[in-house]
DNA sequence: CGTTATTGTCCGATATTTCAGACAATAAGC
DNA sequence: GCTTATTGTCTGAAATATCGGACAATAACG
């Protein structure tokens, strides 16, 4: 392992250019596409630079020879760069090489056709939570955030789910300290959130209402893997007003559907 | 059906055969991405390192690399890798980065649900034809390709498409010449191909029937993009037995929402 | 119209990475 | 049981890819 700098390129700014430090292509290949990913616009090659702390021929000869693989591609009239038709097609082999994935996948679409609500698979990506897919609703709103963005976990239903295996000394390992800050200041205390993730664990669903943002309530069920671990979640992103009769209905639904995914039984 | 393909393996981006040639990290990464998606389903390291050419110590490096990175991930029990997690995510990014791109997901999506026939996105990668997306028939039959192969141009109704804006100089530069030979060993006139495609450009839509193996029918419209020029088709893959009015109502409609999709008139 | 930033390309030097091969530990053949 | 093949990890050493910086060509100022 690289000595563990893991955690401090997935933070904003990240690597800093120390002096006369090299690094290997493949990093900067990673890092590169971890940035562009974090970015998620198209950028120039020189914000690129900067952004991976990285020297500006090395960025040069990195992207180009990546852009020559389709794994980036020229976007718009000059020099800014974006994922290419190459990375789409190792992402839809990723999604379908398991026929348990594609099942999850049609769910995913007939949950969101039955409901109209907008519906999410989630996961984890390192120590963070993340969206995998989703079906925004068709309605005006269109709340859910995007596919691949990191977020704290104690933010999240489904967080609370996918940390059901650890022991409350395990999670508090796992998760840094400034993830229990919510984006308005508010800070939920650890000991109830180790709360919620045993009450998560023993229902079998988490649910959350207005918190990491005003205006939703989330509510998830766990898919359960061979082992009857909890790898993925499958949750609705409701209003936050939604009545309590539609909820419960709602939530009824998503927890026979993904028992309906699980390989195991709870 | 599509077994063991070995020649076209070989036939990679101008792969110098030489010996004792020492290569760069970066492009055994490209080398690696691209066999894995040939190989379409999870290999070990040693056979990744025979595949790419590339030595042992080197290849468990890179994949090590990678699988810290989230581009790999182990599967099953023992030493198998195969696209990860990180791919999903750049793959994501990349097809919804624009809103081109959702809308068409969307008429995909529409389409397949309102017809129930099997329905693809196609496009060229380099001098070869792939599926983009595709969602299949629910009936029985489950008679399309798998996103991301690479197929000959002219095996393919789409493929007539996507070379409407080239003269017969430069499709005659373009396509390998094996390419014009179908899987059950008949050939293709150029000529007749040529003739092909500037009927598809003048009609605005191509068919063939029982051409790459016996039993579809496939029909392809042209999506165009702002500059009239035809980057993407959609296509329907029916049995070949569908009958003739059926065939005219799903071109109409494919015709119809293809247009819809173009961004410049044609 | 000068002045300042940025872009894309090229260069030579050296710090690094790729490579071949050795190694123990399983697994597979016979 | 004895041989052969494979896996995963480590080494040292040589080939080279990364790097800093220079360069011309645009672009963005004021």
């Amino acid at each position: 392992m690289s000595d563990g700098v893991t955690g401090l390129i997935e933070t904003q700014a990240g690597a800093e250019p120390r002096n006369g430090e090299r690094r290997r292509g493949i990093d900067r290949v990673i890092m590169l596409l971890e940035a562009l990913l974090r970015h998620r616009a198209p950028m120039r090659v020189g914000d690129i630079a900067k952004m991976i702390g990285a020297p500006r021929s090395t960025t040069y000869e990195i992207v180009n020879s990546l852009l020559e693989a389709e794994m980036l591609e020229n976007v718009g009239t000059e020099g800014y760069v974006y994922f290419g038709k190459a990375m789409h097609l190792f992402g839809w082999a990723y999604s379908h090489h398991n026929a348990h994935y594609r099942r999850i996948i049609e769910t995913l679409d007939r949950l969101a056709a039955e409901t109209g609500e907008t519906v999410q698979l989630c996961g984890l990506r390192g120590n963070k939570y993340v969206v995998l897919d989703c079906r925004d609703s068709p309605g005006p709103f269109r709340i859910s955030s995007d596919v691949g963005v990191e977020v704290p976990i104690p933010w999240t239903a489904s967080g609370r789910l996918l940390l059901g295996h650890m022991s409350e000394q395990e999670i508090r390992d796992f998760i840094p300290p400034g993830d229990y800050t919510l984006p308005d200041g508010r800070v939920i205390a650890p000991a109830e959130f180790f709360g919620d993730v045993a009450l998560a664990r023993q229902q079998g669903f988490s649910e959350t209402a207005a918190l990491a943002d005003r205006f939703t309530w989330c509510m998830a069920a766990p898919i359960r893997d061979g082992n009857g671990a909890i790898n993925k979640t499958l949750c609705f992103v409701l209003p936050v007003d939604t009545p309590e009769a539609r909820r419960s209905e709602l939530l009824a639904l998503l927890c026979e559907r993904a028992t309906g995914l699980s390989l195991a039984g709870s």
